[in-house]
DNA sequence: CACCCGAACCAATTTGCAAATGGTTTCATG
DNA sequence: CATGAAACCATTTGCAAATTGGTTCGGGTG
């Protein structure tokens, strides 16, 4: 019922026995056409005739159609290495630090209260590694090691998972150049501080506080990525300083 | 260093030498070593004396090995396939449910700030198909809709790709005995009236309100679901009911 | 007897090539 | 100008041969 007029008599013709062959059932979920040349002889058309109403299908997503493979009813299966790539693309920096602003402060807090001796003994380690890194891609990399540390001690392997995903999102995509621009002496040291802060919550045990110090961690994260994105696109910063305020107030627990 | 009084002389020396070459960086990272065969007779050793060596590094995490493929420097990349099937295997029933008390209730909170118009419609059609659904089965399916429809609403394609992950988790493993046995008419229609709360919540745009309804939805199919688990085992349930508590006030924001 | 080596065999993978298939262009036709 | 037929390109499949790790066996050496 859709384009009928946009198409020719042919293509028209076609996907009207197409449909009907679809809604038949004659061809079950996930099987596989007949080729576009025997299919086109069997209607009695042309191949581009029969393409044409093929695309229509396809833009409707009743087939889905692979050079080499064939034409096959249904949705096209989702690949789960597309689906990252896709992912990747679709997603942006801003989202990434959202989601972490979400999830860690959970995983600390987990941590705090589950959080085994020896996780502690770790923890401290890899903040003291921080802290001496003397270059910012050393700090990098044992930052990297103490957040996913503090994922593990929370003793919940499906967190730990998404906690993994989330970090190879971040990885994956090049956004490396925000994140170079965005560390400098001044804010690398004001992090390890606030590492401190977390850790030693949840070496105390303090659920609450290690939530609260490792989200005052990330919002201020959030900010430096915030102004080096902004800083170049709009010099004085105005609109993206009231949408940064908006959306961090939308992401704020309601207390 | 390791392990060397278990090893053979031959098996030992192999293993100094592999060790040289992976120091060395004669062998950069994901390069594939030559075939066992090759490097036997290059090293001047049999087959089996290396192969010892290679067990050692490959259980050292140095090297990695398929049949047919080779021998490779560095960790064992990961399949997403198979990393799905391993966390399946790795978590159970009562971690997703944690997990999911975590990240729904966020979901919610987002979706009540973010939700356009149209999803409120939607979800408002989900909510009546699922009290209008006679059979389990039915309302199932549209329960599981609802959830998704909620996730799309926050407005965030990495949430709801942790979301689909925790739901895929949720599916693929076969805790559906657990999901038959925890659903009965009473529960059901409870289910049903939180549902309306937190819709009715997200569209008066009430984000912690939402949030509150959400927990105290998903803290209600926790309970179905631990006393589902235990009541076979524990008749009286007292002991279990004591671990659900510690583990839910565990779970809590400390407010 | 313990250990090693070589060989043979098994199982999984890669490679090379032909065939199949969707994607595209060309061309003659009405 | 659209149509249809044909030809060509790019990707995939299917198959056989070669490659490679995994395993077993037998002979040799100390």
């Amino acid at each position: 019922m859709t384009k009928i007029e946009t198409l020719s008599d042919s293509s028209n013709f076609a996907l009207g026995r197409l449909r009907a062959l679809l809604d038949d059932g004659r061809f079950a979920a996930d099987q596989r056409l007949p080729p576009e040349r025997v299919l086109a002889t069997q209607i009695g058309i042309g191949r581009r005739a029969l393409r044409r109403a093929l695309e229509v299908l396809e833009a409707e997503g009743r087939i889905w159609r692979h050079q080499g493979k064939g034409t096959f009813v249904g949705p096209r299966p989702v690949d789960p290495q597309t689906g990252l790539e896709e992912l990747s693309s679709r997603t942006n920096p801003l989202e990434v630090m959202d989601v972490r602003l979400e999830i860690e402060p959970i995983l600390a807090r987990l941590a705090a209260l589950r959080a085994s001796n020896g996780d502690v003994e770790r923890l401290l380690h890899l903040a003291e590694k921080t802290a001496s890194s003397s270059d910012a891609d050393g700090y990098e990399l044992w930052d990297s090691a103490l957040h996913r540390a503090i994922a593990e001690a929370a003793g919940n392997s499906l967190l730990l998972a998404i906690f993994d995903m989330v970090d190879r999102i971040r990885q994956d995509v090049n956004w490396q150049v925000l994140r170079e621009r965005a560390r400098s002496k001044d804010r690398l040291s004001r992090y390890v501080e606030q590492h401190r802060r977390v850790i030693a919550a949840i070496s105390q045990r303090e659920a609450h506080a290690a939530e609260r110090a490792m989200r005052e961690h990330l919002e201020l994260v959030r900010q430096s990525l915030l102004t080096v994105m902004t800083r170049p696109a709009q010099p004085d910063g105005s609109l993206s300083q009231n949408d940064f305020n908006d959306t961090k107030d939308e992401l704020r627990h309601g207390t």
